[in-house]
DNA sequence: GTGTAATGTAAAGCGAACTTTACGTCAAGG
DNA sequence: CCTTGACGTAAAGTTCGCTTTACATTACAC
């Protein structure tokens, strides 16, 4: 899984610490979840989608296994 | 999280092992996230949006806290 | 040069996602 | 009847998502 979520970020004017804040998470979460570290949960990538007006589909990309 | 995941997998007319076999999960995993019992990970919620020609947030609905 | 904001790493701990195994129910068909 | 398929529950174990804390780096302001 890929994601565009720190590009998204930026563009948006956040920082991971105000993201983090702003979906209830801490600033690791974010850190990890943009490196690549791991994914996350269903609930918390359907928040980002929302707030970056967006769906999961165009922040997450799948990749084949 | 409410989900219309057992109403989907019917639709298409796949038995809940049939489901968790094409998806590479265990049939309690099928189960579990239809009856709600938990939330199924980004990578299997994205593809189960794509073997239902849809999208997440078709299948998975976000409540408030 | 000292502060402070933004980003990063590391490690320990907790609960959630998922697995495997095993057993129970209920309906339909032979 | 008895089997077979589809659905369900329960419990124990592993891995992953997320937290908290603490410390390091870079860059820009004053």
């Amino acid at each position: 899984m890929k994601n565009i979520l720190a590009e998204l970020r930026k563009k948006h004017g956040f920082s991971q610490d105000r993201l983090a804040l702003e979906l209830g998470v801490s600033r690791q979460t974010i850190i990890s979840i943009e490196k690549g570290k791991y994914n996350p949960s269903l609930p918390l990538a359907m928040q980002m989608a929302k707030k970056f007006n967006t769906t999961v589909e165009e922040i997450f990309i799948l990749e084949e296994d």
